[in-house]
RNA sequence: GGGGGAGUAGCCCAGUUGGUCAGAGGCGCCGAGCUUAUACCUCGGAAGUCGGAGGUUCGAGUCCUCCCUCCCCUACCA
């Protein structure tokens, strides 16, 4: 027997219900066992950051994660359901720095780098137990490890990285070190997610790299780059990007004296004055107009189209040159006196070594007069375009600024103070020298460090690069064999070719991004990550890259016991030495550790064991589709895995990729702590319930921003408690009528005494199956969500709405039956359709419907198929649209009801109806149900040839547009105007001109003047004339509705007997009353007041006279039926 | 600066290869109705110069050109 079900249930408890039930009957690993062996799916999971609990934005992926995977193994698929760990990376270690309260990388070098690093990973490991617990709470089935066993071998990392510890792997207990146990996480032999500092991740990404190398594709880069001066370390052009931020700056213009023109100066615009100590030269545009303008004694020269943004006060210009005049012009700087500054240009140029360098004017094609003065401030140590310019003229470099951002030994005063906190010193320094021209506050877009938010200096610095090839001046389609072969970033393009991405736009934005991209900057002066395996030799200049662990032991030639026994991070990994190949001196590993999109990139290999096991990463690579955030992963998860599949296979690492938007605040805002607009993902799990929030998901267009928040989810709740209430009104009435579903589980064949409504909904169910099917297999979960939400609508407002009295107090039990057993099975498909968007509110359900000792039947409606096959013997599309034929008629007739001012309650004598032609047999047999509902005695159909009808024509213009041209108004204007002429080959004249049969469509349309509706041919027209009878009747149900409402009002049970009293009741009414006592469950029924006061007595207005009412409940009185 | 997307009712937005009173859907508002599974549902209503201006066409929300606004991507602008 069914278990009752509250028409207000616990979402929350029944969760946790469920997760006790799945944990203690082993329900995934038995999904797993059955499908074992089937056909593959592979899923590749992109990699979370290990770094802080999981946020309700990181639910809206791993809802889209889990549905597909589930809905794949109701398919019967295969599949390896292994969660990721992003683990490695300055995030981390930001995070312990903060913890440790440090400051900077001297703290962490003090501290000690071995302890540091451990630190970084408890600390994944920490959040990779705790974001397993919420992905387990969110209902996310995955291969998860053991929470309390990750959390035991942090404790043991903790305490001593040495101990021996064994752990319980697929296949038997696994005993090593602890710190070796953390690296091999994730590998067979310990299963589990993986985690991208496990000891392969790293090794396969040195394999890479080796690769890269042995193609030259690796250099070592010295420029002027973005640095972060908190973090002490360059951030590459994909973290560049993330970072832009609005931000005021000085916007100072300074004054350059000219040494060879007395009294006149160059006026120069910079908004970072702490690179004025670095100026080496000034540029202006050849071909711009420069004036000399007079301001009282001062003379300034300045680019002609800047005058107005640039000078300040009155003044007068005297004189013009093309900027090409002024090249070469020498000039004072403002730091000349400066040890470092002398020091620089004591070299010369590379043109001129022998004689010490001096302020000059050079060309520069970029120059503009947008902003500034159009004499640009030149600082090669300072600015990347600077040092691209200083080089190609080969000036000399200044490189003020250390790893924290402070100006090195030589700047005199300077020396030791923060240079973007200098600027203030700097501009009072310049004033008081005589260099100050004008200062005004400057708003720009400037790149800030994306981890820290720290604004970013440009520093000289080397780093390590993978070349991404050419770009060639051509299109994609001409480019040679040998053009492509060369060019790394091309071949990726090929291979972004073959991958479905969802939505289109992504194929552009990726390839836009390839064509864009600069090489890929993969050196991090840090401490926590990939330690590149790159050993540059400083005797000789000589570079190599190391391949693989194994071929570091062999190329070692000290230090490498010392490594030995360590997951390959600092410091260990950096004691081992090679020989150089060059000059066979011995070389250590550069400090540099790796950009973490290697870490992730590599998944596609390590997590298939590329390596070890080449069979198995046959059987599951290229994967069948990925899922992620949009936003960012163009140039980072995704870049990363297809450069690195095209350089080791120049093949598709995955063939489907699903992107979504972002998700913000209710109030359309990112989600803030300090805004109230943020929700935590355990909150919102224990408050709305997790399958609301995989519901709200589920519905949302994933190209949309999601507006998540506690409204959002109560309409996604609205929605899946009309599902709930129609399971609990199956369960309300087969409960006490002792229905029971057939003990094999199965749909029964189609029931003997099954109604066209029936027929309707089991068809209806069928048909969501297939189409929800296909639309999964589509990757559009948007549109499954509008198919099943519209689905639970047709059966709610239609199906059981209007099917209510055949499942109580039905005296033909066949019937009833009928009834029952096609809501079950309704019921019981839904629940299958539902299972992978809503697993827990479908379990409930399945298992509740279930035959009492279960049958054939799976356990869990997780271990059931998806049904489509089983429902396909159910489909009726015409009876399908013969209803929503019938449907439309019920709305006209509503619509002619409230028109007419005549009551649902107020029975009618006729309905006539005309219906287009295609759906006439079928809705014949909707008749009665039309009436039921519309609440009138008889329908008539009516025909063409009626008095109330009109027939027109409707010319098919998509048809007759292009044949017809201009002849098309007068057309449209006589079908309007009815202006036509039938013939008997079924052919149109009208307008002049004549249209085939299959040209037109001929409609019925009400005659003006009548009581009608049309819609597309379909005339309802209503009888609107009451008889005495009618009028009666009427009265009789508005009675009993009043009755009704008095007893909801009095909080009666459902089944609580009556005592009625009715005053006033009319002579017409008195035949049915009878009736009302037996609807309205009155035992006793009483003309006149009651005697005493049994309740409250309310007064109905009918046609015949008021009626007073008054209700007193009867404890347990005999039943009158 | 370059590239892409969007602008349709108070709000969120559908709107196919151009096809004739501009509307699928959701939220909200107003009115009415229905209802002891569903504080739910149904019907109706108000409300829009389809961002602006031109053009192509018998016909443009849809195609073309220019302009305005917003968003995203991208960029070395001091």
């Amino acid at each position: 027997m069914f278990r009752p079900v509250p028409t207000r249930p616990d979402l929350v408890g029944l969760e946790h219900e469920l997760l006790g039930q799945w944990r203690e009957r082993g329900t995934f690993a038995k999904l797993r066992a059955q499908n074992a062996g089937g056909p593959r799916w592979s899923f590749l999971d992109g990699p979370i950051t290990a770094n802080n609990p999981m946020g309700v934005h990181h639910a809206w992926g791993r809802t889209y994660k889990d549905l597909f995977q589930r809905f794949h193994a109701m398919l019967g698929a295969d599949q390896r359901w292994q969660n990721g760990f992003d683990c490695q990376g300055l995030w981390v270690e930001v995070n312990v720095e903060r913890d440790l309260g440090f400051t900077s990388k001297r703290d962490i070098e003090a501290f000690g780098i071995a302890e540091f690093v451990s630190l970084c990973k408890q600390r994944v490991l920490t959040y990779a137990a705790r974001q397993t617990e919420q992905s387990t709470r969110l209902g996310m089935w995955m291969d998860w490890d053991d929470p309390d066993e990750l959390r035991r071998l942090r404790d043991a990392l903790a305490a001593d990285p040495g101990q021996v510890v064994t752990i319980q792997g697929p296949n038997g207990p696994l005993t090593d070190t602890a710190e070796m146990l953390v690296g091999r996480l994730g590998h067979p032999e310990l299963g589990g997610s993986y985690y991208t500092f496990s000891n392969e991740n790293n090794d396969l990404i040195w394999g890479f790299l080796a690769e890269c190398h042995r193609r030259g594709w690796i250099y070592k880069g010295h420029d002027s780059m973005p640095w972060c001066p908190r973090c002490g370390t360059g951030l590459s052009q994909m973290e560049m990007n993330e970072g832009y931020q609005d931000r005021e700056d000085p916007g100072l213009t300074v004054r350059f004296p000219l040494v060879d023109r007395p009294g006149e100066s160059l006026l120069v615009w910079t908004t970072t004055p702490w690179t004025l100590a670095a100026n080496v030269a000034a540029a202006v545009g050849e071909n711009l107009e420069y004036v000399r303008i007079r301001q009282g004694e001062a003379s300034y020269w300045i680019g002609k189209g800047t005058l107005k943004q640039s000078v300040v006060g009155p003044f007068q210009v005297v004189e013009s040159k093309p900027g090409s005049e002024l090249v070469g012009w020498r000039y004072a700087g403002p730091f000349d006196d400066l040890p470092a500054v002398r020091e620089a240009f004591a070299g010369g140029t590379r043109d001129a070594p022998d004689s010490p360098y001096e302020h000059r004017v050079v060309a520069w094609s970029e120059v503009g007069e947008d902003e500034g003065t159009g004499i640009v401030h030149i600082a090669p140590g300072a600015g990347a375009e600077d040092f691209q310019l200083g080089k190609s003229l080969g000036l000399p470099v200044i490189g003020p600024i250390d790893e924290d951002g402070r100006y090195y030994a030589g700047f005199d005063w300077l020396t030791g103070r923060e240079a973007a906190a200098a600027a203030e010193a700097i501009v009072d320094d310049l004033e008081r020298r005589g260099f100050f021209y004008h200062l005004a506050p400057y708003t720009h877009r400037y790149p800030h460090c994306w981890r820290c938010g720290t604004p970013l200096l440009f520093r000289l610095v080397d780093e390590w690069f993978i070349s991404m090839g050419e770009v060639y001046d051509q299109p994609r389609e001409t480019l040679s064999k040998e053009q492509l072969d060369a060019s790394l970033r091309y071949q990726i393009m090929e291979v972004v070719d073959e991958i479905r991405w969802i939505p289109s736009f992504g194929y552009e934005r990726e390839l836009d991004w390839l064509l864009n991209m600069h090489d890929w900057m993969i050196s991090k002066k840090r401490y926590w990550g990939l330690a590149l395996p790159i050993y540059d030799c400083t005797a000789c200049g000589t570079f190599d890259v190391i391949g693989g662990r194994g071929e570091l032991r062999e190329r070692a030639i000290s230090g490498w016991e010392a490594f030995d026994g360590h997951t390959p991070h600092r410091p260990y990994v950096d004691e081992v030495a090679i020989a150089c190949p060059g000059c066979g001196d011995s070389v250590r590993r550069i400090p540099d550790v790796g950009n973490p999109w290697l870490d992730a990139g590599i998944v596609p290999f390590s997590t298939l064991h590329y390596r070890e096991d080449r069979e198995h990463w046959e059987r599951w690579f290229p994967a069948d589709f990925i899922t992620e955030s949009f936003p960012g992963q163009f140039r980072n998860w995704f870049y990363a895995m297809l450069a690195m599949s095209t350089v080791l296979r120049r093949e598709r690492p995955f063939k489907t990729i699903f992107g979504y938007a972002t998700l913000f605040g209710e109030d359309g805002r990112p989600m803030h702590k300090s805004w109230g607009n943020s929700i935590e993902f355990d909150e919102a799990a224990e408050r709305m319930g997790v399958d609301v929030m995989r519901w709200l998901y589920t519905s949302a267009r994933p190209e949309d921003n999601i507006l998540f928040g506690w409204h959002a989810a109560d309409t996604a709740r609205r929605r899946l408690l009309v599902l709930w209430n129609a399971y609990a009104f199956f369960v309300t009435y087969a409960k006490p009528a002792g229905w029971t579903p057939p003990a094999d589980g199965r749909a029964p064949e189609a029931h003997d005494a099954a109604t066209p409504m029936d027929r309707w909904i089991l068809s209806r169910v069928a048909g969501l199956a297939a189409t929800a099917e296909d639309r999964l297999l589509d990757v559009d979960p948007a549109a499954t969500a509008r198919l099943i939400d519209t689905f639970i609508e047709d059966l709610s407002t239609w199906y059981v709405r209007l099917s209510r009295r055949r499942f109580s107090r039905n005296a033909d039990a066949a019937d009833r039956d009928a009834a029952f057993s096609t809501l079950h099975t309704t019921l019981v498909a839904l629940a299958r359709i539902v299972a992978p968007i809503l697993p827990f509110i479908a379990d409930s359900m399945y298992q509740n419907l279930l035959p009492e000792d279960g049958g054939a039947a799976p356990e869990s409606v997780h271990l059931t198929r998806w049904p489509t096959a089983e429902l396909a013997r159910f489909a009726d599309p015409a009876l399908e649209s013969a209803m929503a034929t019938a449907r439309r008629v019920v709305d006209l007739a509503r619509t002619l009801r409230g028109t007419a001012g005549l009551r649902m309650r107020q029975p009618l004598a006729r309905l006539w109806l005309a219906l287009p032609g295609a759906d006439s047999a079928q809705v014949e047999q909707l008749l009665t149900l039309i009436a039921e509902e519309v609440n009138v005695k008889h329908i008539e159909r009516i025909d063409d040839e009626s008095s109330l009808v009109d027939r027109r024509v409707k010319p098919l213009l998509p048809k007759i547009g292009k044949r017809l041209g201009a002849a098309i108004p007068a057309v449209m204007t006589a079908a309007r105007d009815g202006a036509f002429e039938l013939n008997p080959d079924g052919s149109v004249t009208l307008g002049g001109v004549t249209l085939a049969p299959d040209e037109v469509e001929i409609q019925a349309t009400p005659r003006p003047g009548t009581a009608v509706a049309h819609d597309e041919g379909l005339v309802v027209v209503i009888d609107t004339e009451l008889t005495p009878t009618l009028r009666a009747e009427g009265d009789a149900r508005e009675l009993q509705r009043a009755i009704q409402d008095l007893r909801k009002d009095a909080g009666l049970d459902l089944d609580a007997r009556i005592e009625l009293w009715l005053e006033g009741v009319p002579a017409e009414v008195e035949p049915h009353l009878a009736n009302v006592a037996r609807e309205t469950l009155a035992d006793k029924l009483t003309r006149g007041a009651p005697a005493g006061d049994p309740g409250l007595p309310v007064t109905v207005e009918l046609s015949g006279g008021s009626v007073r009412i008054t209700l007193r409940s009867l404890q347990g009185g005999p039943g009158v039926e």
